[in-house]
DNA sequence: CTGAAAGCGCTTACAG
DNA sequence: CTGAAAGCGCTTACAG
């Protein structure tokens, strides 16, 4: 055990300080410290000395509280940690931020609406100067907590604008129609899917309806048993998603998930058990995380630019608080990444081959 | 295009609007704020019915400014996104310190420490009243910086305390002790390490020394040629590490990884190159990320607990902050992870079978 | 138990 | 171009 260090911590040198030695007035200080072009050359110099001398550095509360410009950006995104990429996306964030001088308060909220509400309130109630969230749905309370505080906001990892929160991602909807649509041309007439859409997760909800779409476009029926709702996108659910999908009578040949992780578990439990991939069953995934392109088979998945949505979101952000215009909604292409869990249909117990005509 | 919702934003009520309203001095409500019991109840009620009215909620630089008590904490970690651990390690840090009533600032250094210096100033700069780093080597700027500020500080993912800054995590050197021993024991004799410690990482270090540790104990040489030293842990790095040790004259017959996803990318080249793990080559990893139990062959490595660091951290520095006394070192077991990417050294070319005297 | 006053460390009109 | 004064929204001794 041992006490913290209670080392002498030489008070901090304040703004009066810097002006007490360089002999003029806070206001001076200031002046050099924000706009030094303004203050005549002998005395700024004078003053960038004493700051050197003090090794004198502004308090950036003080100075938020007066000027009413925090520099902080508070985010709140769905998990921080996993094989989730909301990580790259707020390592973006944070490095693009740090470039325009901004700081970052994170917080990851569960995928719980409630609590994702609590932490914007936090976020706002330390003077979050803006807002980086995920997805289009909010509780009402965040909504009008939003609207009140009045701060930019972009919404991100969607392209769907709701109540006028700028968003800034892929179209998931269309993604996962496109995805359905490989597996639909390699024969595969018996899907399921495996989604995280418990907690009103707007994204996953788009991607299964992108995989309806495809799915009816072709007149390929998805019975509901075959559609397997998890709550969290983690590994192992993906392991029971496929266990549970294997107990149907008529088993998927194709396995869509609304995650790479949920697709990792599928394709970690179909090994176990001894299914062939792809040649016993296909199973994409969607994020295309880094791992993704190193398992073995390398997995099938959709690109969502998580780097790049941070990038932009920082951007926008800081684009904003100077007053000016951003898009309200900025549709990033969502590139399929086309591997190796993908292939053609087994052939049908009942039809030996697949028909041309099909 | 759309100009940045600029509704209405009704502004927010202030603690002067609540005395106003209830009819008492602002020193009252900030009682019942802060230590209700204090004041009378009746008084009390009518203060927190203002409150409610009014929906107030106090402003936390303010509040910070005047009490000297910012309530936020800062980290400054490696790297956020990719295969790391450290996301799982913010993401406990920052759950378990919203619990305690705290908010996190974050930044990544990109194992930069002369940014790692830049990244904590502006930390402590925006009133930071705690930070938490990684690892036990600090530029001399920042050990600086610390002292002088002198607030609770702890590090991670290390079991050395040095300067003086309580730690926390695995010993990293015995680990990797360990998981040589386990190489040896299965009669590997030729080995290779793919290591990340061009930037002065001390915990890719010590696990090298690890390595250097087990294998002297063994009397088994390891040519300086055997390691290879990539500037950042990553997949691709993993890669390019096997690349390099397959072109030594004896192939190494187990490589060891100072990180998983160098671990990833070498078992993903070798299956590339038509190498079977572990029967011509084994590998092992370091950390136990999510994915490593998923790949095929699931990777041998060792469990660093970034959860647990991560609430411990936080445990740690609220206490601290409360004026307790920490531990010094605080080191978490490091539990070998043994799977399936390990297996008996393959037969020497030059002696049909590994004699049992050896 | 409550209130008036000063202060946290800056910035920002306002004069000069 | 520079300084004195007021103020940002709270908290904290100090009186009463």
């Amino acid at each position: 055990m041992s006490e913290f260090p209670k080392t002498t911590a030489s008070k901090k040198a304040k703004l009066s300080d810097v002006a007490r030695l360089a002999n003029v007035s806070a206001s001076t200080v200031s002046r050099v410290l924000n706009q030094p072009q303004i203050v005549r050359p002998e005395i700024r110099e004078r003053v960038q000395n004493a700051i050197v001398m003090l090794d004198y550095s502004p308090d950036r509360m003080a100075k938020a509280l007066s000027s009413g410009k925090s520099h902080t950006i508070g985010t709140v995104v769905p998990t921080i940690g996993g094989s989730a990429i909301f990580s790259d996306g707020v390592e973006a964030l944070q490095d693009e931020l740090e470039t325009r001088g901004y700081s970052l308060l994170v917080s990851s909220s569960q995928y719980d609406l409630e609590r994702e509400f609590q932490q914007i309130k936090t976020l706002l109630d330390y003077g979050a100067a803006g807002l980086v969230l995920v997805g289009d749905t909010f509780s009402s309370d965040a909504l009008r907590l939003i609207k009140k505080f009045g701060i930019p906001t972009v919404t991100t990892y969607t392209n769907k604008s709701r109540h006028g929160i700028p968003a800034i991602g892929i179209d998931n909807r269309l993604a996962a129609q496109n995805l359905t649509r490989l597996l639909l041309s390699l024969g595969h007439k018996k899907f399921g899917i495996i989604a995280n859409i418990a907690l009103q997760n707007d994204r996953s909800q788009a991607r299964v309806d992108g995989v309806r779409d495809a799915l009816a476009e072709a007149g390929v029926p998805l019975p509901i048993s075959n559609v397997v709702e998890v709550k969290l996108p983690t590994i192992e659910n993906g392991r029971r998603g496929l266990a549970g999908l294997l107990e149907l009578v008529a088993v998927p040949t194709a396995i869509v998930c609304t995650t790479d992780a949920l697709a990792l578990g599928v394709m970690s439990e179909a090994r176990r058990r001894g299914l062939h991939i792809p040649d016993d069953m296909s199973v994409v995934g969607f994020d295309d995380i880094d791992v993704a392109a190193e398992t073995d088979p390398a997995l099938t998945t959709v690109k969502n630019p998580a780097a790049e949505i941070g990038r932009i979101a920082a951007e926008y952000l800081s684009r904003a608080m100077d007053g000016h215009t951003i898009p309200l909604e900025t549709e990033l292409p969502a590139r399929l990444s086309v591997r190796s869990s993908t292939g053609v249909a087994p052939a049908d117990r009942s039809s030996a081959e697949v028909s041309p005509l099909e």
